[in-house]
RNA sequence: GGCGAUGUAGCUCAGCUGGUUAGAGCGCACGGCUCAUAUCCGUGGUGUCCGGGGUUCAAGUCCCUGCAUCGCCA
């Protein structure tokens, strides 16, 4: 069998973070579980790189859009390497073969007359970047950014999805594996249930020339689908190449929730217009919540990968991570669930079992793994290893359906079995009287069996710490390239292996312990700058490094308009550089018209708040005074010459 | 506004087609062991199963309705 699992594309205007580490995780330990199946698997990453939204990330850091995403991109192939994930090959939207075989493919669709050039005349919205249908908007205005899209005619080539939506509704009824989990399916299928519109693939070169150009009109480029989820093919040399041909008709896609409708409608319509099967199955997984809120840039709390492995290791993050969620749903991710996680189920279950398990081949067999006394095989021994047996096949069964948090319950049960196991035998006690030495024997034989066998299964999950247990039961070797069917089974440790323990496989996670000592060192000296801050607060003084915690920011008004009922708010759209709402209390002062262009300060991780309904994302400082009338006057700070928004301002 | 999902122990959740005293893990309390990473094992309690109405011999499970949260669409 073969196996071809993706993760998408990521785009390269924002660093790497949690949900970016989740999905490549997920791949990771997927292809890994399939290799163990004994698989030719390929397993593939990248970066997306054209678009609008790139050629201003570049301005706005002075560098060439080539220069940009060669930077960007470097930074994630180089952040995987790190949760030790291992991708067969990593695919960018700017290779050449990528390029040509975009080109290639549109040619073909075009030619087929599935691509055809129309007069466009709609409501083009600048926040969105896009134009929007009659239906979408609220009063004529954009309901995300509450205002008044510019009427613009623009030509553009459209690609007929409408003519596969018929088949596309047939192929997920009659594969219900196609889309998983199900609600995202049903989401799917209620979306098709109304008439698909045809899909606007293009942007004419003056407005954006970072692009993939038509290959039949020079005037524009490829816009975003017919670029970037063609990379699937892209990578496994599409057309040519025996690559194709072994892993194209086993492709599955692994996608967070919000790039569903593309993966889900554009690309399987797509590759039934290209005349391509459609790929095997679409997983989608929901979003990290940090803290209770969702992980947005904005806000500033977003998680960076490489921190989290340098505070707790490789293994015990993509534990966590697999093990937390359920697949498919939301979950929240904190430093408290990810230590109780740590400590409970791999530090005293997991790796407890391990040390307590070893130190006694070490002291009762010399370091030998034993033979088993056939004679002394007890009722309880042979449960034992039907139990071993039914988890291999529900953990089987659970990581090829993506229910990972279920695969590792079920190895944490045996986890639980092997601990009353060795609480039943004794074997101190066995090993105080010499009559028991066979029964000594078979017990701690079934303990070095079943650590084996764990150390093959958690292997997808924690490569790491897999390879140091399979090292310390001398089997390095022999489980690197194990197949869960063969090795699998009970009884392939060989009695004489010499086993060493080495060092602990995870110490527990606590402020007393002495590896914690530098970060709780860390906390106290925040305990003292935070008790020196209190008093100075009472003189109502801060210090610099509560100052230094306020990001200013330089932004640009992009568009304001007034809110209904509240005689002072304005609602603001500012680049500073991403695009944020923010709701100023100015309408008496500035009339919206006057405000767009401006350049002004903004407070940018300021905690998020609804204000007459509108999510404000930080605000915008002014200077207030107030007469003799009490009247008050109010005057917006800006910057007093030319500079990039985003600035910080310090 | 339309469609849909969710609401079960302090926390995170499991409970399929309605059927005996509603479950798991974590946390908490108590007891036991000593091979082990102050770990492990055993015992224990707590639940108006979101509110209200209905169907049924029987409802966490079905129907209606209200509330809350979320998602998709508009």
């Amino acid at each position: 069998m073969a196996t071809y699992i993706t993760t998408p594309i990521y785009y390269v205007n924002a660093m790497p973070h949690l949900g970016h580490a989740y999905t490549t995780i997920i791949a990771d330990t997927y292809s890994r579980f399939r290799r163990l199946c004994g698989d030719d698997v390929r397993f593939q990453t990248g970066t997306d790189e054209h678009g609008e939204k790139i050629v201003q990330a570049a301005e706005n850091e002075g560098v060439s859009p080539r220069e940009y995403v060669d930077r960007i991109s470097d930074t994630f192939l180089h952040t995987w390497p790190g949760l030790a994930i291992e991708p067969d090959h990593f695919i960018r939207t700017t290779y050449p073969e990528h390029i040509k075989t975009v080109q290639d493919i549109l040619q073909k669709v075009y030619d087929q007359g599935d691509i055809y050039f129309s007069e466009y005349s709609g409501h083009y919205c600048k926040g969105c970047e896009r134009f929007l249908t009659e239906k979408e908007l609220v009063d004529g205005k954009c309901p995300d950014h509450q205002t008044t899209p510019e009427e613009i005619t623009e030509q553009n080539y459209f690609f007929r999805m409408s003519k596969y939506q018929d088949w596309l509704i047939d192929h997920i009824k009659n594969n219900p594996e196609y889309i998983t989990p199900e609600r995202y399916r049903n989401e799917v299928l209620s979306f098709l249930s109304e008439p698909l519109e045809d899909l606007c693939i293009s942007r004419p070169t003056s407005r954006l020339t970072w692009g993939i150009p038509l290959p039949f009109d020079e005037k524009f480029v490829t816009y975003v689908w017919f670029d970037a989820l063609i990379n699937y093919l892209t990578g496994i040399c599409y057309p040519d190449g025996s690559d194709f041909e072994k892993y194209w008709s086993v492709a599955e896609h692994v996608i967070a929730k919000d790039i569903l409708k593309p993966h889900a409608i554009y690309w399987p319509t797509m590759l039934q217009a290209m005349g391509l099967p459609p790929f095997k199955r679409l997983h989608v997984h929901g979003y990290w919540n940090v803290d209770e809120t969702k992980m947005s840039k904005s806000i500033g709390n977003v998680v960076r990968p490489g921190e989290l492995v340098d505070e707790y290791g490789v293994d015990t993050v993509r534990y966590f991570l697999l093990r937390e969620m359920s697949f498919g749903l939301d979950s929240s991710f904190s430093s408290d669930s990810i230590v109780a996680r740590r400590n409970s189920d791999l530090a005293n279950d997991l790796g407890n079992l391990f040390s307590r398990a070893l130190t006694m081949i070490g002291k009762y067999a010399d370091s030998k793994v034993p033979e088993v006394g056939e004679a002394t095989v007890t009722d309880g021994d042979r449960e034992l290893i039907v139990a071993m047996e039914t988890m291999i096949d529900s953990y089987t069964k659970s990581m090829d359906s993506f229910e990972f948090h279920k695969a590792l319950q079920a190895v944490w049960a045996v986890i639980g079995m092997l601990n009353r196991f060795i609480v039943t035998n004794a074997p101190w006690e066995l090993a105080n009287d010499p009559a028991q030495a066979g029964r000594l024997n078979t017990v701690l034989y079934f303990l070095a069996e079943s650590l084996r066998v764990l150390a093959l299964v958690l292997r997808p999950v924690m490569p790491v710490a897999a390879g140091k247990m399979a090292a310390a039961l001398g089997m390095d070797e022999s489980l690197r390239n194990a197949v869960l069917e063969i090795d699998g089974r009970w009884g392939k440790m060989e009695p004489g292996t010499v086993v060493d323990k080495g060092p602990q496989l995870f110490p527990r996670l606590d402020k007393k312990n002495k590896k914690k000592k530098a970060q709780s060192e860390k906390q106290q000296k925040k305990k003292k700058t935070e008790q020196t801050a209190a008093q100075l607060d009472m003189e109502g003084i801060i210090t610099f490094d509560q100052f230094g915690k306020v990001e200013l920011r330089v932004a640009e008004i992009v568009a304001a308009e007034k809110i209904k009922k509240a005689d002072k708010l304005l609602k603001l759209t500012l680049n500073a550089p991403e695009k944020r709402t923010v709701v100023a209390g100015i309408a008496k002062q500035y009339s919206p018209e006057e405000l767009v262009g401006m350049k002004v300060i903004i407070v940018a991780n300021l905690k998020p708040a609804k204000l007459m309904g509108v999510t404000s994302q930080g605000m915008v400082l002014a200077a207030k005074e107030k007469d003799e009338d009490g009247n008050e006057r109010l005057v917006l700070s800006t910057v007093a010459g030319d500079i990039a928004t985003g600035s910080r301002v310090a």
